[in-house]
DNA sequence: GCCGTTTTCGGCCCGACTGTTTTCAGTCG
């Protein structure tokens, strides 16, 4: 069972619960422990398997514990079953709704009838609802478009897709009159592999259109709220956004409030709290007096919380605000720590620029080394090279390194991991390549235990010293094939094999979670954009979004290393 | 349900907005 499914178990508990009105805070302890799971890289079924105590996760206790030793042993969970018993089933699908809550749906319910989306539609359409407490006209008008934007199925935007509407929108508001400062903030801020909505804040001067500006943007398709210092509008593409106007002495607490993780706030409030204090977006008080002790920059904030700045990619409560308290935050890598780029393609299979473009390219980043690595012949769809074209394209490589000087072009390829966990191709002609990167492009489906073997018997052939997109995963597109990753990255460390982050931005693979369980299990990792064209070279950055957010360290990663350290890093692990 | 150098019981983040109301409940982030 993967860790999904368990967290899937607890959210529905949340929803079941709150469905009955149960206490809020023992729903958000389910809805933690949701997170949690979801969030960890390590199987949970594995651990509780190996006899760990799970009681020892901050937020996991007794109760949680035992019921994921239940679901571990029968795959069911009784707990959960009466909650669904007591619960009629079409109405978790109703706090879908936006602007629906549990309350509302159970109010239909009881004094209506009403368990499904269509009867709601009927209702509000028939002019039902209107006859409830607290509800009329409006509210039916909400619903009816809350249920036709459900049914429009639109969720999460990959983080490319979202920065690339921000900083197109954020280009347009900057010329509204009276603007001083735009931050996008929100997930988009912390990174997150894909954005829910977009928030923007900003400091304008008091008679600045900038609100007028933002619902008149071109590719607004509707305008849900307009206020002074808050609107919201839809764009065309479904993407949410909020504009928010924060005055400049509290715009570092705004920023903290809306950057967010809810998690982080949350703990960081608590933490606030302890101290006598009250945190929220207007500022840092002190609940006795009022007084306002910080607010205007975010470092302020964390300082009176006793905290350094914890840098937004690390705001998940997943442990930094301990790190923060005992002076141990990752000291994080940076775009300007990256020397060089090991995985990309050319027109030679089934890229679109030359070799000598993207040296090009690349040299223009500022880089001083590149790796080419085209598929191999498997990858027919690719135009995949078979031992007789590698060995040519190798001796082209020569020739454009012979009029190098300051930059080298490394000898590479990307080798596919058959079926079977043999490679694609000889190891006579693996040798004579630099950087091979085993990659798995086929039979996705394969059972865990299968494929984890596949993956293992590739690493354990020494010519190959890369392992690439480890997790075949898509975002938003495909989801990775069954892997026990723990064991794969363990056989990387055993084989002297670099873990590859593939900074592609609809891959992002390895996952945050899972690169900081490597970076902690001892892996040597790799950034590496996997381009198709010279301009995709830029998409490092999405891989170095992604390591930052695993808490990993220019160190932790080879390809910051100059030319001769990667060599000698690749060849004997050091 | 979780948690504890103020506690094993009694707390648990905070404020805005909306739509319905004449002071507030529900929802959201």
């Amino acid at each position: 069972m993967e860790n999904k499914q368990i967290a899937n178990f607890f959210a529905e508990i949340a929803e079941l619960l709150e469905l009955q009105g149960e206490n809020p805070f023992r729903i958000r302890s389910y809805q933690n422990a949701a997170r949690i799971f979801g969030d960890m890289s390590e199987s949970v079924v594995a651990m509780v398997r190996s006899g760990q105590d799970l009681r020892e996760i901050p937020g996991i206790g007794e109760g949680i514990s035992k019921k994921i030793i239940e679901i571990v042993e029968t795959g069911k969970l009784k707990f959960l079953e009466e909650q669904r018993a007591k619960v009629p089933a079409g109405l978790p699908e109703l706090l879908r709704i936006e602007g629906l809550g549990p309350k509302k749906v159970k109010l239909f319910y009881d004094r209506l009838g009403i368990d499904s989306l269509d009867k709601l539609e009927d209702a509000a359409k028939a002019g039902k609802l209107r006859e409830l407490e607290g509800m009329g006209e409006k509210s039916e008008e909400k619903i009816l478009k809350g249920i036709a934007t459900l049914r429009r199925g639109l969720g999460r935007f990959k983080l490319s897709v979202g920065l690339s509407y921000a900083e197109a929108l954020v280009a347009y508001l900057k010329k509204a009159k009276g603007v001083k400062r735009l931050e996008p903030s929100g997930s988009l801020r912390r990174r997150c592999e894909t954005v829910g909505d977009l928030d923007i804040l900003a400091i304008c001067a008091n008679d600045s259109p900038l609100m007028d500006n933002f619902t008149a943007y071109d590719d607004v398709e509707e305008v849900i709220a307009k206020g002074e210092t808050k609107s919201s509008v839809r764009l065309r593409c479904g993407l949410h956004v909020d504009v928010r106007v924060l005055e400049p002495g509290s715009f570092g607490s705004g920023l903290q409030y809306f950057t967010g993780s809810k998690a982080h706030n949350i703990a960081l409030r608590s933490r606030a709290n302890d101290r006598g204090l009250k945190l929220s977006e207007y500022g840092v008080f002190e609940i006795q007096t009022d007084k306002k002790v910080a607010g205007k920059s975010e470092e302020e904030v964390y300082k009176v919380l006793d905290l350094p700045l914890i840098p937004p990619e690390l705001r998940e409560d997943r442990g930094e605000i301990e790190a923060a308290e005992k002076g141990e935050l990752p000291k994080l890598i940076e775009l300007s720590d990256i020397h060089g780029d090991l995985q990309m393609h050319t027109k030679e299979s089934d890229g679109k620029d030359t070799i000598e473009e993207m040296v090009e390219a690349a040299k223009n980043l500022g880089y001083e080394y590149i790796a080419i690595t085209e598929h191999s012949k498997a990858v027919r769809i690719a135009n995949g090279l078979d031992e007789k074209r590698l060995a040519e394209h190798l001796k082209r490589i020569d020739k454009v390194n012979a009029k190098l000087s300051g930059f080298r072009v490394l000898k590479g390829i990307e080798v596919d991991i058959l079926a079977d966990g043999s490679l694609d191709l000889s190891d006579d002609i693996l040798k004579e390549c630099e950087v091979v990167v085993g990659s798995v492009h086929s039979r996705f489906n394969m059972e865990e235990k299968e494929m984890t073997q596949r993956i293992i018997r590739a690493l354990k052939n020494p010519n190959v010293n890369f392992l690439g997109h480890p997790t075949g995963r898509l975002i938003l597109e495909r989801e990775p094939y069954k892997v026990d990753l723990k064991e794969v990255i363990k056989a990387a460390i055993d084989n002297n094999v670099i873990v590859e982050i593939n900074a592609y931005p609809d891959r992002l693979d390895l996952r945050d979670v899972d690169a900081r369980m490597a970076k902690e299990m001892g892996a040597k990792l790799s950034i590496s954009t996997d381009a198709h064209s010279k301009l995709q070279l830029d998409v490092m950055k999405y891989g170095v979004f992604t390591a930052r957010r695993a808490w990993l360290e220019a160190k932790d990663v080879v390809n910051t290393l100059p030319l001769a350290r990667l060599l000698k890093a690749i060849r004997t692990g050091t």
